[in-house]
RNA sequence: GGGCGUAUAGCUCAGCGGUAGAGCACCUCCCUUACAAGGAGGUGGUCGGGGGUUCGAUCCCCUCUGCGCCCACCA
């Protein structure tokens, strides 16, 4: 964007100089309430789809989580990306800044079930006449069909979409509301299933039988970036195991070896005991084997660096699976698996063989069916028993993955699951994927470590699939064998121009529907996509991949993403992911990462601390303004403590510029926007500070900057308020003041012109009501939205004009409300004698203004300028008027 | 344990080589015809500790400490 554009300003641009409407007492209750509903009615915000992709800004905004709850930080967040977005229209940009609704997954499927008193038992067929129950019973949740599931949240989440939209349009971000788009919608299912079918055609996408991190309680596959780490508590087991026979005869191996376990439920699952190859203590044991207690089951001991020689006992009991470190020693030392806990959390109700002998089989009888925390007793008193627990258990805490919306600790259970590579066990594609972080530029710039720090961490592939019911289904079948056996090898998949397809209600091509689940026949996949395999693709769904294509060149790659810094491991780079697949490309040039709002005490806010702010309370009490410009203060990237007594100092600014605008245009009626009636000294040095406030704003608005902006903007504003404003109102007014009054007039209006404009990103209600008193005469209801971001040139020659003089000025006035203020009399007492000493240049500016200081400053006698070369700054010397 | 960030007035934060700034809070004053949900003026800091570089350090380097976040940590 350059200057050349605003020589060529649209119309908007310039309010036409006849008449204005300023009310009597302008107020910013209502202001919402009107402009938010103008702007929907004008469309104010709509994207110009005719513009070529160097005239569009493409945003990529996350969609927020419909059936949790807004707190502060997203307002805030989401103001970051409004301030940008309504920046760059003014830029003369063609915003491209849909929104969408994350209504897909677990959270809706919860907030069903709470809101209606109902569960999903797949097994139930389909009843068209269901209503839900009139007073929901949490404790007795109705079962009902998956179909009546999925249709109550449709039903709830529309519900839902409507307070978040309501919300964001009081809040006034700038979002184009034809483009919004939902996770579960029509839009999104044809998007995801289109690009699983391309990411499974490449090899990007397999299916595999392996150890899967398992929540117990949703009875859900999850994957790595949903991971939390928790204290929980736990206890050490100091457990005998037995040499074999078979090795001890000699007495060159111990006859039993100890390990210290926190989970001696696990000891029917042993494979294998393992400690470290250096580790002098157990190297007479690897090769042996030893057996285990109560249950007797014969174990190799093996060695494998993985194994801390301080850790414990320092030799590990390996299980399948107790975490994840079994995995990797099941995987690399080839170990057979032993699973007892299933996908209930509960142990094998089935003997398994390998504790099909005596004594095993008896001590599991005990174990059947018993969830880990009962059958962890059972084993232990068992142990007490054959004395093979060494002491008393030694209590300990200890940090637990956990789902992150879970609360009982992963199990680690063998399933069918569907990945997509990212670059977890592949060295190559993981580089890959760092150099696409590379071709972002972040703001601020150390987000990327985090990116780099979690591309690096990761430890396997994503795992996509989800065992629930509320999601965006596989478009996947399976054929039958002659027994009725699943061929997971060949599944059965439909065409691009079929999509979306539902498998679970579809039959695959050249099958009918009365071969489902018959021998030769086919079933449908019964998973559904995790909701980040499709918020991966929000660029996709809402840039119009492979559907609208004249759209999708206009708005790919995107120009921002924006997001706080929580997500920097699942949003952000699953979308990395799936553009570098896709489309060859970073998603977005730009990633504006928002910080958290802290509670006054510098904690998370969150539900369960209950010290949550809610958002319309806020904005109810404060305005939408001044959370906005509270939002503003918050830098990218840093957290910030929430502090009510802030948003006060925004609502003061809104009123301010009612106040001040309605003095200008209202009071001395000031309009013309005329740079060539500006001559007097003063009003051409205020246009020189002003050119300085555009062009340190700009630099900081096109740096992602907004902080800066606001502060530069705000702090002219104010300046302008409390000394200009001041000092010029005299000659302003005056009837008879020819050419000064004209030029003061014309530097009053040109200043509010250009203030209004810089504000408007941070303050669009308040901006937007005056420009439209401003605009009355000719109500074609030009929005200043759509006005031209201020510019050097539209100033004049006077924008030349050094600032040093207004400085100069203002410290000469502010010297005389000070003598007045340290006399403790009224601003309007008057002065019989004025002394403004100081260095030649700063007296000769400040002399510049004589008549002005001698008016604002009600000085009635003498005023000298007096030349002291050896001060650095200019002092008043004043005398108080004689009063009756 | 690894990484990143942060430490400046009572609070929230700017500044980042030349002997400290803003807003809020606090104190004093002013009902001035844009604004009392105002206005004017003022008090307040050895810039986390210790080293080093430099003529000179809040700012650069080293180190320690506190705080926050991310990752790892289930024997």
């Amino acid at each position: 964007m350059t200057d050349t554009q605003a020589d060529q300003a649209p119309e908007t641009t310039t309010p036409p100089q006849a008449v204005v409407a300023v009310p009597d007492k302008p107020a910013l209750e209502g202001l919402e309430a009107t402009w938010s509903e103008r702007w929907r009615e004008q469309d104010t915000y709509a994207f110009d789809r005719t513009q070529p992709r160097e005239n569009v800004y493409s945003i990529d905004t996350p969609p927020p989580t419909v059936s949790g709850s807004l707190h502060v930080g997203h307002v805030f967040s989401y103001t970051h990306t409004d301030l940008v977005a309504r920046f760059q229209r003014m830029r003369g940009k063609s915003v491209f800044y849909p929104m969408g609704w994350d209504d897909n997954g677990l959270p809706t499927e919860r907030r069903v079930q709470n809101y209606y008193g109902v569960r999903c038992d797949p097994s139930l067929p389909y009843d068209p006449d269901f209503t839900p129950p009139e007073k929901p019973d949490p404790k007795k949740q109705v079962p009902i069909s998956r179909p009546n599931f999925i249709a109550l949240c449709e039903e709830l989440v529309e519900q839902d979409e409507q307070v978040f939209e309501q919300l964001w349009r009081t809040l006034g971000l700038s979002v184009d509301w034809k483009q919004h788009y939902t996770t579960i919608g029509a839009k999104a299912r044809t998007v995801s299933q289109r690009a699983f079918l391309r990411n499974f055609a490449r090899g990007e996408a397999y299916l595999q039988e392996a150890p899967t991190l398992w929540d117990v309680t949703f009875q859900t596959a999850v994957a790595q970036a949903e991971l939390e780490a928790r204290e929980y508590a736990g206890a050490y087991h100091r457990v005998r195991f037995h040499a074999s026979r078979n090795h001890s005869e000699d007495g060159s191996t111990p006859r039993e070896v100890y390990i210290e376990t926190t989970r001696p439920e696990l000891i029917p699952s042993v494979v294998a005991l393992i400690a470290h190859p250096d580790d002098e203590r157990y190297q007479p044991l690897f090769g042996t084997t030893v057996t285990s207690p109560v249950f007797g089951v014969e174990i190799p001991v093996l060695a494998h660096p993985l194994a801390e020689m301080d850790k414990g006992a320092g030799i590990a009991m390996c299980c399948t699976f107790g975490d994840l470190t079994d995995v990797t020693w099941w995987r690399e030392l080839n170990l057979p698996v032993r699973t007892l806990i299933g996908r209930d959390g509960r142990m094998s109700r089935e003997t398994p063989e390998w504790l099909a002998h005596e004594p095993a089989a008896a001590a599991y009888e005990d174990l059947k069916g018993k969830t880990a925390f009962s059958a962890r007793e059972a084993v232990v008193a068992k142990l007490r028993e054959t004395g093979d627990l060494d002491g008393e258990p030694k209590p300990t805490q200890r940090m637990t993955n956990f789902y992150e919306k879970g609360d009982k600790p992963l199990e680690i259970v063998a399933t069918r699951q569907w990945y997509i590579r990212n670059g977890g066990r592949d060295a190559d594609l993981r580089d890959e994927m760092i150099a696409r972080g590379a071709e972002i530029d972040w703001v601020p710039g150390h987000m990327k470590h985090r990116y780099d720090n979690w591309v690096g961490g990761l430890n396997g592939d994503w795992l996509i699939s989800r065992q629930r019911f509320f999601g965006i289904p596989f478009p996947v079948w399976y054929p039958l064998d002659a027994d009725g056996e699943p061929d997971y090898d060949h599944p059965l998949l439909p065409r691009e121009d079929e999509l979306p397809v539902d498998p679970s209600t579809m039959a695959p091509g050249g099958y009918s529907e009365d071969q489902r689940g018959k021998p030769n026949g086919f079933i449908g996949d019964p998973d559904v996509m995790d909701t980040w395999a499709t918020s991966s693709l929000t660029p996709q769904i809402a840039g119009g991949w492979e559907s609208d294509d004249d759209l999708w060149q206009r708005v790919f790659p995107m120009d921002l993403c924006t997001q706080a810094h929580d997500i920097i491991r699942t949003w952000l780079f699953s979308r990395v992911v799936r553009a570098h697949f896709e489309n060859h490309a970073a998603p977005w040039s730009h990633a504006l990462v928002s910080g958290f709002i802290l509670d006054p005490d510098r904690k998370k806010m969150s539900k369960s601390k209950g010290n949550v702010v809610v958002p319309t309370d806020i904005l109810d009490k404060y305005g939408a303004d001044a959370v906005r410009w509270r939002a503003a203060m918050a830098r990218p990237g840093l957290d910030s403590p929430f502090d009510e007594t802030q948003m006060k100092v925004g609502r003061r600014l809104a009123m301010k510029v009612l106040n001040a605008s309605k003095f200008v245009l209202g009071g001395v009626g000031a309009t013309s926007v005329n740079p060539f009636e500006v001559s007097e000294p003063v009003d051409c040095a205020l246009l020189g500070r002003l050119a300085e406030v555009i062009t340190k704003a700009t630099d900081a608005f096109e740096a992602y900057d907004y902080t800066t902006a606001l502060e530069t903007v705000e702090k002219f504003f104010w300046e302008f308020c409390d000394d200009y404003l001041e000092l010029v109102k005299e000659r302003a007014y005056d009837a008879e003041g020819g050419a000064a009054t004209t030029s003061a007039k014309a530097a009053l209006a040109l200043a509010l012109h250009a203030q209004l404009r810089l504000l408007a990103p941070f303050l669009p209600y308040v901006t937007e009501e005056v420009w439209s008193w401003w605009h009355s005469a000719n109500s074609g209801g030009s929005s200043i939205h759509h006005a031209t971001w201020p510019t050097v040139v539209e100033l004049g020659s006077a924008a030349a004009t050094d600032a040093a003089t207004l400085e100069a000025v203002s410290a000469a006035l502010i010297g005389i409300r000070g003598a007045k203020s340290n006399a403790k009399v009224s601003m309007r007492a008057e002065l019989s004698r004025v002394e403004i000493r100081g260095p030649q240049a700063l007296v000769a500016a400040a002399e510049l203004a004589a008549e002005d200081l001698r008016k604002t400053g009600k000085i009635v006698g003498e005023l000298v300028f007096t030349v002291d070369d050896d001060a650095t700054e200019l002092a008043v010397d004043a005398e108080l008027a004689a009063t009756d």
